[in-house]
DNA sequence: TTTATATTTGCATATATAGCGAAATAAGCA
DNA sequence: TGCTTATTTCGCTATATATGCAAATATAAA
């Protein structure tokens, strides 16, 4: 628990205030996801996925751990303070949003699908 | 109430991700002021502080209401929504922050001005 | 109407950040 | 030990935004 609240809020917030960052977000509120699985997710560069799953994460908001070649992000478990308030938030918000249903529903095809085949089509020499 | 409620949540939380900002919110919490009494309360120009005033307000933080030659910033008066929820945690935010203090201090010797005085400095030609 | 003045807007600059591709890192697997 | 590969970091560009100064706008006062 910082000394400087209103800095970690602003923080936090900053790391909000971006949509595909929210959108990341929405996607983890109930599960834990591989980077690849979120990269699937968006039409963006796996590093730029990678840079906000950082900002995220520096900000307080998610957590990640490795397990085998993966490694997995969520919300960070029994949040305090200025997390515990935005989870909430969070909760709210995407509860209501229908961008955030369509991409849940097109999370479910993603789940599907192999992580070892996600990776290689992401990470392959066979380009578009 | 908009249909995009994560797009209006992403724009307030960009809105929030400022320092000057979030203590201009402070300042707010429980009292109107006008321009001139938070333009007086932070080294920054009369400029700088107008245009985060109107950052806030194009969120849906904040409103303003026009007195004679001065003009009155405020919280939204029964907010909803996204609105509401913020409202509440930067209430809390605030209420534990060292520097939100020390602000307000500073805000009531502020308050003793006479605002026309306040303008008369900020706007004069009697340069440093 | 003219003058004074509180706030905003326009222009210019500096910094921050989102984005991509390529190289680097780290962790299994053979 | 090498080899493969999931993710991150680096270098770069483009866009966004925080800031100040000066001009414009809007309102009160004379």
């Amino acid at each position: 628990m910082p000394d400087k609240i209103l800095v970690e809020a602003t923080g936090m917030a900053k790391a909000l205030g971006d949509e595909t960052r929210m959108r990341i977000l929405a996607l983890l509120e109930n599960q834990e996801l591989c980077a690849c699985q979120i990269i699937e997710m968006f039409e963006l560069a796996n590093s730029t996925i990678s840079r906000h799953l950082a900002v995220l994460k520096r900000a307080g908001l998610v957590q990640s751990r490795k397990s085998g070649r993966w490694i997995y992000f969520s919300w960070v478990e029994e949040p305090v303070g200025n997390a515990q308030f935005l989870q909430q938030w969070l909760s709210t918000v995407v509860s209501q949003d229908p961008q955030v249903r369509q991409d849940r529903e097109r999370m479910r095809e993603i789940l599907k699908i192999d992580p070892e085949v996600l990776c290689r089509i992401q990470n392959g020499k066979d380009c578009c």
